[in-house]
DNA sequence: AACAAAAAGTTAGTCGCTAACATTCACCGG
DNA sequence: CCGGTGAATGTTAGCGACTAACTTTTTGTT
């Protein structure tokens, strides 16, 4: 992974082959593969789905499928430490300068999204509806985190903040 | 195009080689690569995004960018007659039942996500607004597009609508 | 009929990724 | 200290998406 992430700030993610991955980490191309199910999954792995399904379980019944993912959200992200979310950055970084890669950043939030709209369902939602309010959240949500890691900002939760604004409907 | 379609249906995308494609169409794989940049191309094209992006550089400026958005795109779409929602059904329907192409859709989405972006920050948003706003909206289209393609209602106003609902905060 | 431009074919290669099988390594009871 | 077992790693070979460089055919026009 620390190979990776050299080269990928080097010369780009898509100028690093796999192949130079593996071997600046002295290991075969197989052995890559055999750690990460492909050449992304290295920048993109995200294991909050669970943490962010259960705070937006917890939310108030009153709350509309799209406010309660927004404060769920909101919720689950105050308890990710600084060291992380540095780390965070680092990986996000590469993927906002990297086209092809946005993608699969969509992919991955494949699973958050199901885990999201589920917890949406069980709260009331429609199937339908919780799975438009998970996918606009997260599509807002990754927007916003995007745009965070490519900036000087350093605080994620504004980030958040100002994601979860918009989608309440607060700007103009 | 037309091949690709029938093998798409046939064996599924992923089971459906490029070259199998172009065996159909009775031409070479280069020449199918020269009509399609990409595999995935053949399913996901949209030239809708500068009708889109007018539509939404014509909403009232007093609603706030989220809104507009969604306007927008409502009042877009009643100009897409009947035959074209049928193709964009064929098409919309194999992207549903392939979750490697889920990511394909993302990526193509980030050139109306651009469009819309733009024409939200013409209305007065901020640039980091405008983002949020239309990704956000694009992912809730995209998911209820999906759903409808996958479903058996004909209307795609409705499937519509209904995205745009949970967008404004009316679902519980 | 001639010719320029556009489209299609040929060949060969890169890169991501997988499968099947062989090998080395690390740890653990005897 | 030995032997053995399971995990981690290596080897080879191959598929499929895609690209590059170059040649050939087709097409439309004068």
């Amino acid at each position: 992974m620390t190979a990776a992430l050299e080269l990928f700030e080097e010369r780009g993610y898509d100028a690093t082959t796999a192949a130079a991955i593996a071997d600046r980490a002295g290991v075969t191309e197989m052995t890559f593969f055999r750690h990460f199910p492909s050449k992304d999954a290295v920048l993109i792995a995200d294991p909050y789905d669970p943490l962010i399904a259960d705070a937006i379980r917890r939310q108030p019944a009153s709350r509309p499928a799209l406010a309660a993912a927004i404060g769920g959200i909101a919720a689950a992200w105050t308890s990710v430490p600084a060291p992380v979310s540095a780390e965070v950055r680092a990986r996000l970084r590469i993927v906002s300068r990297t086209p092809s890669l946005r993608g699969a950043l969509a992919r991955n939030s494949a699973q958050t999204e199901a885990a999201i709209a589920e917890a949406l369902v069980d709260r009331g939602s429609s199937s339908s509806d919780g799975r438009i309010a998970a996918s606009a959240t997260l599509g807002a949500l990754n927007s916003a985190l995007l745009e965070w890691a490519d900036g000087d900002e350093p605080d994620l939760g504004s980030a958040i903040d100002s994601a979860l604004r918009v989608l309440a409907g607060g700007a103009s």
